[in-house]
DNA sequence: TATTTGTTTAGAATTATTCTAAACTGTTGA
DNA sequence: TCAACAGTTTAGAATAATTCTAAACAAATA
């Protein structure tokens, strides 16, 4: 079948394609076809928690040609620019979080499943005085859990 | 010059040594030379914040004799047996903590310093439910500084 | 002391991540 | 519309932290 999208293909994009261009564009990267297929799989429906090797194996499983080391330089990029967050829980292996509001964790140590706690459910009172000169660039609140018992 | 520590070498210990051996043993571990040199590296002065890498260096600085394979296994062993703690603050090393009591730290984005924030100065307020069937395992809080301006 | 079991270590292997450099593509100004 | 340029992708090599292998060695035990 010949649909609109296909025939004006090079001249219309759909919406989400679109709105990613801009944002890719609003950071000063080009719109790749590999980073809006990569901005899709990130940011179309909810919150994501992803490392390179994951996102990879998404991508290659909804048909996506796309070689790791871009998936590497993709993350790293859309992180320098502000789209992603990287979460510090496993010490082998980097998770990128979609969701760059201020926000905190909880890390299943059983399965390694991440979850968002939403800023406003936690509270951290910070009376240290910090080293002199100092200030705060970020606070970072890990709870592990693991299965009762 | 001939000490008694020199003649009786063999039976003889000094104080640090034979508190670390007790030690040792009572996580079920031999109190070989290596270890015992690590354990004194770690365990004398105030608590610290090591590397694997670090602490081989300190090692062959100080003229001890051990390899970096054997530094990783007694820093695992030592984390596994409850004498440390792996603290996440860079994807790129492990740190291990001699401090393993319930405490935060300030991470120096700067320069990678960990600096020790006492757990009484600090107070998380944990509202959030846990996820079903699960318990806390720990709590991380780790504030980011960097220099000012 | 002889035996056993745990430990150390050199060097190889593993693995996440980055790098290199050549082919390719998005952007832009004419 | 398109040439030219700068940015991007990628295969494969390189890097680096960590773990593994297996042989030599040392601590515990009887
Ligand atoms: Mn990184
Ligand atoms: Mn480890
Ligand atoms: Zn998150
Ligand atoms: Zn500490």
């Amino acid at each position: 079948m010949i649909t609109m999208e296909k025939v004006f293909s090079h001249t219309r994009q759909n919406d989400s394609t679109q709105t990613l261009t801009k944002k890719l564009r609003g950071v000063g990267l080009r719109a790749t076809r590999q980073r809006l297929d990569i901005g899709n799989l990130l940011f179309s429906g909810k919150d994501r928690h992803v490392t390179a090797e994951s996102l990879h194996d998404e991508a290659v499983a909804a048909g996506i040609r796309i070689s790791l080391a871009t998936i590497y330089n993709a993350l790293n990029q859309f992180r320098d620019a502000g789209l992603l967050r990287e979460v510090l829980v496993d010490p082998s292996r980097t998770y990128f979080d979609t969701n760059t509001s201020s926000h905190h964790h909880f890390f299943n140590v059983d399965n390694g499943h991440l979850t968002d706690i939403p800023h406003d459910e936690i509270s951290v009172s910070c009376l240290p005085t910090l080293p002199e000169g100092q200030i705060i660039d970020g606070v970072d609140v890990l709870i592990r859990i693991k299965p009762d018992a």
